[in-house]
DNA sequence: AGCGAATGCGACGAATTATTCGTATTTTCA
DNA sequence: TGAAAATACGAATAATTCGTCGCATTCGCT
């Protein structure tokens, strides 16, 4: 595995025409295959391109390495599931504990049904955690968090808001990736999820008990 | 990246010279300054060789490949993690609940300490994780756990026992690596490991008010 | 001293890799 | 229609990598 050259991740140049476009997600779509089939350590350009049936320089055109190309995938990612945290604390049809749970469950869930390419991105994070554009995306599920606990626990201090916000997120995340790269059972997920949400709520009831 | 040539880990022949025995530990000792210097990345046998001042011959005529190296590495760091929380669980001079505390502190202190080597460590788990010897090693301080569970909490039944074990247990190492790989502030550690500390005791203690 | 076994050496082979660049093809649009 | 711009191609390049092999040196022991 030798060093990229260059160390940036952004975009080399915009797809103007249909088939540009078309190739972008031939190319990503393909490295979620060669992720999920191949693992971290096969993944390289030269598969992707041929799994996406395009050449290599196609590929160089839009991604300006690597790196670029799992930065994207992680993005993607993360973002499909910021989203589906988002919808879960806002769902004001159920109680709050009972949407927590709920959101246990569901990321759980979400993770382990994709632990193919969930762990092989773990797995070539190296890859692409130290770029720049990486740090912005890192624990921005965070203030999610913290306006649930806002709503639940409004008499907490700001301070410990975010203490216990960021708690919970580095909990959730750390054990998420945990579960999609430790494969289980479909009994032990679901008693994990369980446990988990004991967890988290028995932890956030103690806040308001102690309040 | 390659692939290892062969799959196995286990030490290819047994030291019997005094000379060899320090060569061992020299290699050893090189491979955890490259690790936490140069990073999973840059971990070579030859880097390492270079390091240790021993030639790579050397090195492949006690370890089969690279990632006998890393495993080696990795069992002793477990080791050490094993007896560090064997001794805080087992110091009846503590209430419980204080014991744990005291545990969950000087895990995170510890993980954070040696963040470079464990972090690297963990970056180059794909290497060693899938070896038959590295699966005897995962989660085997669950029953550590266990024991403490069932002093503090006599009326747990067993399945609960195991499964809050699991958790308990699945929880620290997953948010342990979290922080080995993830630098903090010193002030953000001792807030966290606070916070994991409370949410660890609360929720066994919502389990004690259940029963 | 002297012998066999253990140990240490480092150049070398074979294999992979990321990335570039000159060329060919397709699309756009005037 | 025809030229210019955009896009696609893929062989070639340069750098690394792991692990082996044959040979030199040292050790343990009689």
């Amino acid at each position: 595995m030798t060093e990229p050259a260059s160390r940036r991740i952004s975009s080399r140049k915009q797809p103007k025409q249909a088939r540009s476009n078309e190739l972008v997600s031939a190319i990503l779509q393909a490295a979620v295959q060669v992720l999920a089939q191949e693992g971290a350590a096969r993944f390289t350009t030269a598969r992707v391109a041929e799994r996406a049936g395009v050449s290599v320089g196609s590929l160089y055109q839009y991604f300006p390495n690597k790196a670029a190309i799992l930065f994207r995938l992680q993005s993607e990612e993360w973002q499909q599931t910021t989203g589906l945290l988002s919808d879960m604390l806002g769902d004001n049809a159920l109680a709050p504990f009972e949407r927590l749970r709920a959101l246990v469950r569901a990321f759980i869930q979400s993770e382990c049904d994709e632990a193919a390419v969930r762990g092989a991105l773990a797995d070539a994070a190296p890859l692409y955690r130290d770029a720049p554009e990486a740090q912005a995306v890192r624990g921005a599920g965070e203030p999610l968090f913290e306006r649930f606990i806002a709503e639940i626990l409004p008499d907490l201090t700001a301070a410990d808001r975010d203490r216990v916000a960021g708690m919970i997120n580095t909990t959730m995340s750390a054990i998420g990736r945990e579960f999609s790269e430790v494969p289980r059972a479909e009994a032990e997920i679901s008693a994990q999820a369980d446990a988990l949400s004991d967890m988290v709520c028995a932890y956030l009831r103690s806040l308001g008990a102690q309040a």
